[in-house]
DNA sequence: ATACAAAAATTGTCATTAATTCTTTTGGAA
DNA sequence: TTCCAAAAGAATTAATGACAATTTTTGTAT
């Protein structure tokens, strides 16, 4: 399918094609999707032809798309032997929680720094809806953990930090991993987050963020099964 | 060509063969190389069947490489319109110093708290032949340099992060900013760490390595042609 | 059960074809 | 003539299918 789109380039009139037939891009969003579901299992072989006549496409953009996901470390690729989904142990997820903290503590203290008022009120609005109630449902607000902390690391200015944290799977691994403590908990600790934005102390929401997140690293840690 | 190695598995003799076959493995770091060392220049266009031709290979095996170089933001993919050299302005190199500075700074504070001693030694030895001596060669300094760091990361003890490192490419890119600040002032500070990290003082390493790495941020940013 | 050999499945690579973009040429109006 | 726009042609990328190399599985004999 193309699609048209018109706009204005040095004040003239330019048509400009929108294919959507990069089948890579497309295959790469497909598999990924299907490793954060779960449809895919960690530790499961990807055969490619069977899965690339699944997404109705060719080998070689599937190919494209592994590579990608490889590089992202979602999957694994032994050569000769195939490519596998990859699967993290708890000392893994504690290392990938380390590196959240560092990234995102300074992610936040430039958001507090320099972001616009309207994308600190942004930010308010994600947690409004779970204040003032005793129900909190539990996916709702995963979602919107997941949103608070995607908001940060975006909206902090430092785009190549955001591309780190993408390429580096950072925030899919955390998403797959889910929920650590419960919402009554983490909810309070948001909120006192955005005041301190909102104070414009980013040392202060750099300090409560890093608490915030430690907290659950440390969780992990103590987990029985987490061999050191 | 393949080669054969003989190693025990499990208790039996086991023969495994490594087939150097890998082409896309191998244009990887070949096209690496070429950028890394301005064969390649930023901002210029990759034409996909010259290159392979150049390579002595074809194009997929040469498309993997991209996908892995894209992956690691070094050259830049724009759908049906071919492949560039990625190049980073000032504001970009920033945003990289930022992101090393809170990795890092992680880093020092993991390896100052797990390091073996030998491996403190050997962080204290790549200084030593430029110490008590006023004629520093720059060129070996900075490859001491880098293994100072590159050191210090791969040794803190978390993979991801070190691997985060390589696949954001953060360390390629510092390598080819090159010195910020002569090796007099930067040799003494990286001595002070060493010390930190000898007596085990994680907290201590981490801060004069942040002071360390600020240092040469500021420079950057005060550099005329910075825009903010 | 174990070890070996043959068969099947799967991966890596290449050459070819199709689709898209870039460049040049052509034509017409100011 | 000069400028712009449309059309044709060349160059380049994306995708497919096919083939060879390698690994895994299966079957058989020890």
């Amino acid at each position: 399918m193309t699609i048209f789109v018109y706009c204005i380039q040095n004040g003239y009139l330019v048509t400009m094609k929108i294919s959507s037939s990069d089948l890579g891009k497309q295959a790469y969003h497909k598999v990924k999707q299907m490793i954060v579901s779960k449809k895919l299992l960690p530790g499961q072989k990807i055969v490619q032809e069977q899965l690339a006549e699944q997404l109705g496409i060719s080998r070689t953009p599937l190919r494209d798309a592994l590579q990608r996901l490889e590089a992202e470390l979602l999957v694994e690729s032994i050569p000769r032997r195939g490519v596998v989904v990859r699967q993290f142990n708890d000392r893994e997820i504690v290392e990938i929680y380390e590196c959240r903290i560092a990234l995102e503590v300074t992610a936040v203290r430039l958001f507090a720094e320099k972001a616009q008022q309207s994308q600190i009120d942004g930010l308010r609005k994600l947690l409004e809806p779970f204040e003032h109630t005793n129900e909190i449902d539990e996916k709702a607000y995963q979602k919107a953990d997941s949103n608070f902390h995607d908001t940060i690391i975006k909206r902090s200015g430092n785009q190549f930090l955001y591309q780190l944290f993408q390429k580096g799977n950072l925030l899919v691994c955390i998403d797959a991993i889910g929920l650590v403590r419960p919402p009554k908990e983490t909810l309070q600790e948001h909120l006192d987050i955005v005041t301190a934005i909102h104070n414009r102390d980013g040392a202060k929401a750099a300090s409560l963020l890093k608490e915030h997140l430690e907290k659950s690293k440390r969780l992990i840690v103590e987990n029985p099964g987490y061999e050191n």
